[in-house]
DNA sequence: TATATACCCTAGCATTCTACTCAGGTTTAA
DNA sequence: TTAAACCTGAGTAGAATGCTAGGGTATATA
């Protein structure tokens, strides 16, 4: 079982998706920016979000990434299974062939935890992280952060702008 | 978060100590042909569930590892503790520093994950795990393949043995 | 129609970890 | 004395991670 910066990377992009949702598509360039990820990496991460239609692109200017559904019809479960190929405790998929093609002794183990670890993440919807006090204030900070930044690129702008005229 | 192999095998070598605890010492190389696990790798693992009190050790001829104390109060977090660094679904180890020093936007999350799976695992004992009808039944399995490959091994030895002679 | 924005795709790469082998010890029962 | 067992450290192939580089292609806007 693997859960990853990669999966974790996917969660928290999805949920910027949802914490923008009502800003129209959003661009990779804004979300590396506030969540601290790298842009060619998201790129890589979005690309098996769409194939697995957990999101809907639009190309061109002004274009971006939107949720292919409502924030509560997608799960924590859904996304780490689209970047990560498995959340599954078993060494043999859950097939039962771990030791020389008949189970091991801790193979029914395995197969509890993972079941435990599904059912948690599966219980869990983008809409109901967006509501929850703590992730808000967090979202708060980091958009503020980003409009700082965007606020000193802008003057930085008009300095080197003013200095060339 | 990391769970593979190497937690797998230490709980299934813990494990088949306690089945076979009433055997005295318990010799790495017997638990290396019934769960087809590599010596070697059985003495790395086992030095360090040593260094965390889990076993005991007998050194030489008739000797082999004990659980260090009764199968009800060795915990299947234990040994994935032990072998693993942690069990922990976070990227700052729970600290909070996962955003340039700050909480990233899902570190609630892996933190209620980390503790909902640390809960499950710290709630089984390897006594629980021995009372199981199916684990006992794959056991059964193992002791009785062992015990015909050593009476083939040791019908080999005879036929060598007069042939030699 | 030109241009810039943004998505899209593939290849490669340093680093880390896993699972394992090898080659030597040391202790101790018989 | 011998051999069974534990003990230790070094090394290694292979896989995965997280990321960079360098190209595309679609499309809104001027």
């Amino acid at each position: 079982m693997r859960l990853t910066t990669k999966g974790r990377y996917a969660v928290t992009a999805m949920l910027d998706l949802a914490l923008h949702a009502d800003k129209g598509p959003i661009s990779l360039a804004g979300i590396s920016k506030r969540q601290e990820i790298s842009l060619s990496y998201l790129e890589q991460l979005f690309s098996k979000l769409r194939q697995n239609d957990l999101v809907s692109s639009v190309r061109g200017p002004g274009g971006g990434y939107r949720l292919s559904r409502p924030s509560e019809d997608i799960y924590v479960a859904q996304i780490v299974d689209a970047v990560n190929e498995s959340i599954d405790a078993t060494n043999c998929g859950g097939s039962g062939s771990c030791r020389n093609g008949a189970t091991c002794l801790t193979h029914h183990l395995w197969c509890d935890l993972s079941e435990q670890i599904h059912d948690f993440l599966s219980g869990i919807s983008l809409a109901s992280l967006v509501a929850r006090k703590d992730i808000q204030e967090v979202s708060e900070r980091l958009d503020k952060e980003e409009a700082l930044q965007q606020a000193e690129a802008n003057s930085m702008q008009r300095i080197t702008a003013a200095s060339l005229g």
